[in-house]
RNA sequence: GGAGAAAUGGCAGAGUGGUCGAAUGCGGUAGUCUUGAAAACUAUUGAGGGUCACACCUCCGGGGGUUCGAAUCCCUCUUUCUCCGCCA
């Protein structure tokens, strides 16, 4: 969420940059800075009436303590006005904040300056590639048939325990998971980050302070009996861990770490590239989030894609980077990077993370806040980023090791699989 | 799931209808003293809205109500603790 007074003094910065993600939000800007004129105003009428009637009930105290009590009583059919003028300014000013909220959440985060402008994922900017692209063999499988070949992963039993995208991992691929979930784990700590597990179900405020709610509603699973949402990302629980609080200045920077399944409706999602493991409405991911002081939130966030790249170095996966453009850029975010690995067998790049800096745009709704050198409150920037999600880094070592007559395991999870291929 | 008790500032803890945004202690910050530190002493120390700055308004778990006036009374929800039941 947008801060107000930064709308306040530069509409029309704010309205400039939003163009790059091909919306015109200017109407929309005025129309919350009326509104929030209108609350104000009512804000400060509702503060005069409730000063006046404060100052009214006190005299009444007083005249009673003193045995006036006629004149109290005269006082008291004033107060009467008063009440009912305090009743319909909190009813206005209760509207007013309503409306101003609702319009707030619909406007996204402003990009920031090196946001690429474009439409689609067609447009975004390629800033870092490397990696060997293997040469496979003409029998070269896919991961889904692979994952039948080898009886690693089973799409059908889950089909009929759950429904399409919840696999069942089965032998070496369910150990290949927990080998990839550990050691995740242990790079990310070893960079600094501390290992947290938090609830994998989350209540309404979570879904607003990390900005799902209102606006992926339908894309989360939500267990209405209770009123909870299962977590589409670590990112809710682990952000929300900062909700309501205010931080001081040398507390930065927060680094976390954790494991959770994820769980994602997608809505609308159909056709061949949902195949397999491409797209699950069921899968785990390791998530780093940090939380950082204004000043450092740009320096946090490429040492984020420098960890990142760590991690694919190190499982030998070709990969690039992408700079995500202004019509591809998330809803909350200010600067996305993706990394995708690059599927031999399917001839196609997979998005396996996402690193992000919100900036103060999730702060704001969490009211996340520190007390900077001078004592004074602001807000923090959040940061965060999949490190990694699982499905597609299997589907490309599943891939992209494929021999003819076995699955190859990389070098550094050897260690967590107890095996070195799977045939 | 049943019965009972409770929820107050960073923490502990007073406050049962008016001058209470809230005693006191601890903690934090600044200062005095000291070569330095500790101790002691002094001052200061919640959040949000609003204002150029004041004023002013709101907040004692959340929501609603009674009253001229609510931390205090009533209703309701949530959470915590104790006992019983169940249980990985």
């Amino acid at each position: 969420m947008l801060q107000l007074q930064a709308i306040r003094e530069h509409k029309e910065v704010i309205a400039q940059a939003l163009t790059k993600r091909n919306i015109d939000a200017s109407t929309l800007l005025e129309e919350v800075l009326q509104l929030d004129e209108t609350r104000r105003s009512k804000q400060t009428q509702l503060d005069s009436t409730l000063a006046e009637s404060n100052t009214l009930s006190k005299e009444i105290g007083m005249l009673f303590k003193n045995g006036k009590a006629a004149e109290a009583n005269v006082l008291k059919t004033k107060t009467a006005t008063l009440k009912e003028a305090t009743k319909n300014l909190q009813e206005d000013l209760n509207s007013a904040t309503a409306s101003l909220q609702v319009l707030l959440y619909q406007i996204p985060n402003v990009p920031h300056p090196s946001v690429p402008a474009g439409n689609s994922e067609e447009d975004n900017e390629e800033v870092f590639n490397e990696g060997e692209i293997p040469k496979l063999n003409a029998k070269a499988l896919p991961h889904w048939e692979l994952a039948k070949k080898y009886d690693i992963i089973d799409f059908e039993l889950g089909v009929k325990i759950a429904g399409a995208g919840f696999p069942v991992y089965k032998g070496k691929g369910a150990r290949l998971q927990r080998a990839l979930i550990a050691y995740f784990l242990d790079k990310n700590t070893a960079a600094g980050y501390t290992e947290i597990q938090v609830p994998h179900l989350v209540n309404e405020a979570s879904g607003y302070g990390t900005g799902q709610l209102p606006d992926k509603e339908g894309q989360m699973y939500h267990i209405t009996a209770d009123d909870l949402y299962l977590i589409p990302t670590a990112e809710v629980p682990v952000t929300n861990i900062f909700r309501d609080t205010i931080l001081n200045a040398k507390d930065f920077p927060i680094c976390y770490t954790g494991y959770t399944p994820c769980f994602r409706r997608e809505a609308g999602s159909y056709g061949a590239h949902v195949r397999g493991l491409n797209r699950l409405h069921q899968f785990d991911k390791v998530e780093i989030v940090r939380v950082e002081h204004p000043d450092n939130s740009y320096k946090a966030l490429d040492g984020m894609v420098d960890h990142i790249k760590d991690i694919l170095r190190d499982l030998k996966l070709p990969f690039r980077i992408l700079r995500l453009c202004g019509g591809d850029l998330g809803f909350t975010a200010a600067l996305t990077f993706d990394f995708e690995v690059y599927s031999t067998a399917q001839e196609r790049w997979l998005e396996i993370s996402s690193v992000s800096n919100f900036e103060t745009y999730q702060a704001n709704r969490l009211k996340l806040r520190f007390k900077d050198e001078k004592g004074k409150r602001q807000l923090a920037h959040t940061l965060n980023g999949s490190s990694l999600a699982l499905p597609r880094v299997l589907a490309g070592i599943l891939e992209n090791y494929q021999t003819e007559d076995g699955i190859e395991i990389p070098e550094v999870l050897i260690p967590y699989t107890g095996f070195d291929r799977i045939d």
